[in-house]
DNA sequence: TTGTAAGCGTTATCAT
DNA sequence: ATGATAACGCTTACAA
């Protein structure tokens, strides 16, 4: 031990995984890292992984499907004792790969009811659902939706599909709701606002996917001279800081991200010293009612 | 190769290491992912990479300088080929292990004159030393400062230097000039500012370390019925989304972080195949002129 | 060109 | 307990 010391001797940590054929690393792949809610989520992730001796190993995606299975052979490639992977839109080949080389892994951001395979997250349909009610509570009768790319985003698809059942249950027929596909970025959320309010009849309330369209779109109804809510109403999803800090202050969906990735990282921790779930739970979202969501000001019945 | 196939083969990633006494891998330390300025930066990082057929480890030190040697020796231990540090700040203890070892370094988003490490960042000080320039140009003679915590920060340390180093050459005492230290977040702006508002000559212009800061600041102002720029001018530093999105949009330090973390993982492949490098170049920052800074109502002489 | 064998630095097994 | 030795799955140098 007085050697170790004297000559600084760090295990080699190749040769150790290679005799142990373990390698104390997990894998995350996310689809990006330049959003707040991921790097957030990974913050707290990483932290519980570090508590338990493990570390992680990252990965993005870029919400491209094919990159996205390059990378999980790559992570398992190299070694990855678990891994967890965002929403469940995948091929099963994938799981099966997984399956068959007993990797455990957890998908985060979307809880599935009796999914079978460990997964952490909310129902976002339930919640998106649950935040049109409120909306079509004030009296808005047009809505529009500006949503990312649903294909292969199980977690777009789900809110889309929980406004529409929200707006179909208050007796609006579906189709009736524009809806516009854009990737997540600010200038694209004001892009696609400008574009739903030059429908022949403007939505008086616009459901955003995430906060930060949403703040897109504010910030081009500003410029259209628009007030909100007065004018239009806007809500987002997520409650990440821009949220708080735009003007006015988002009305949207808070999600726990740091809670859900600490969680991540103790279902994986359980799957690798073998320990049984008790089942998937769901994490809870709320409403934060803020400043971009009123009744229309022109009622109708 | 028809069997490589048939079986899905795969190399072991640890014996080939193991062999090879390389792994592919190189490693990024951070002190937080919950940042925008550093998870941009690591995204664009990681994309270059994997161009170069590599992938990138990261760990965050949480600001803590113990938690960074650690994960430094811990990324060392798993291999990595090269390494990411932010900022220069550490002991010679960490640099003398690295050099032992002859693992590539390169430090970024802080730039040093005649470093001799590579590093790849820009003038924390001279850009802060040009938006406070501005500011007082404007006719404020009374600044505040709120800034991250300076131990162990270069980054934070600089900008404070560059501050006070123009309020000195415009003949104002430097001492006269408050300087509150917080960790960043959004509520400790806000809490910093009302303090700072609280002296008995309240500053007419705040210089916030980065822009989560500044955003802080501005909401606690709106909060306290004052209005930005006219009563108090605020500025802040990184240019991330919040600062576009806030209100009034804020005026800040554009940093090309995504090219930072490029040229970061550029300098990092030359060094592993061996290439010289040409010496350190600092990346340009631009003042982004927005909605928070104005010359003072009540001008003096 | 193709094949063979000796490491690489651990872990794990089996004698002692 | 302690110590020797065979994997682990690759790379690489050297022979054929």
């Amino acid at each position: 031990m007085a050697a170790v010391d004297q000559l600084g001797y760090q295990p080699n940590f190749s040769a150790k995984a290679l005799a142990a054929s373990k390698t104390g690393t997990v894998g995350a792949i996310i689809p990006t890292m330049d959003n707040a809610i991921f790097a957030r989520g990974l913050q707290a992730f990483q932290e519980e992984l570090g508590e338990h001796g493990y570390t992680m190993l990252v990965a993005s995606s870029s919400y491209h499907p094919a990159l996205e299975a390059q990378q999980i052979r790559n992570l398992v490639a190299r070694g990855v004792d678990a891994l967890m992977l965002i929403g469940t839109d995948r091929g099963d080949d994938i799981y099966n790969y997984l399956e068959t080389r007993s990797i455990p892994i957890v998908t985060a951001w979307s809880f599935q009811d009796g999914a079978t395979i460990p997964c952490i997250g909310f129902d976002n349909r339930d919640a998106m659902a649950q935040l049109t009610r409120r909306v079509l509570s004030l009296g808005h009768r047009h809505l529009g939706i500006i949503s990312a790319p649903r294909a292969h985003n199980d977690r777009a698809r789900e809110r889309v599909e929980g406004a529409l059942e929200a707006v179909g249950q208050a007796g609006i027929a579906r189709d009736t709701v524009p809806i516009l596909e854009v990737n997540y970025s600010i200038a694209n959320g004001a892009r696609a606002f400008a574009a739903l309010m030059r429908e022949p009849t403007p939505p008086t309330a616009i459901l955003c996917g995430n906060d930060v369209l949403a703040v897109g779109a504010l910030g081009k109804a500003r410029q259209m001279g628009l007030s909100v809510p007065k004018d239009v109403s806007i809500t987002g999803f997520d409650d990440i800081e821009l949220a708080e800090v735009s003007y006015p202050p988002l009305t949207t969906v808070h999600v726990p991200h740091r809670q859900m990735g600490r969680a991540a990282a103790q279902i994986l921790m359980k799957l690798v010293s073998g320990e049984e779930l008790s089942g998937n739970a769901a994490l809870k979202t709320r409403i934060i009612e803020r400043g971009t969501l009123a009744g229309p000001t022109d009622l109708q019945a």
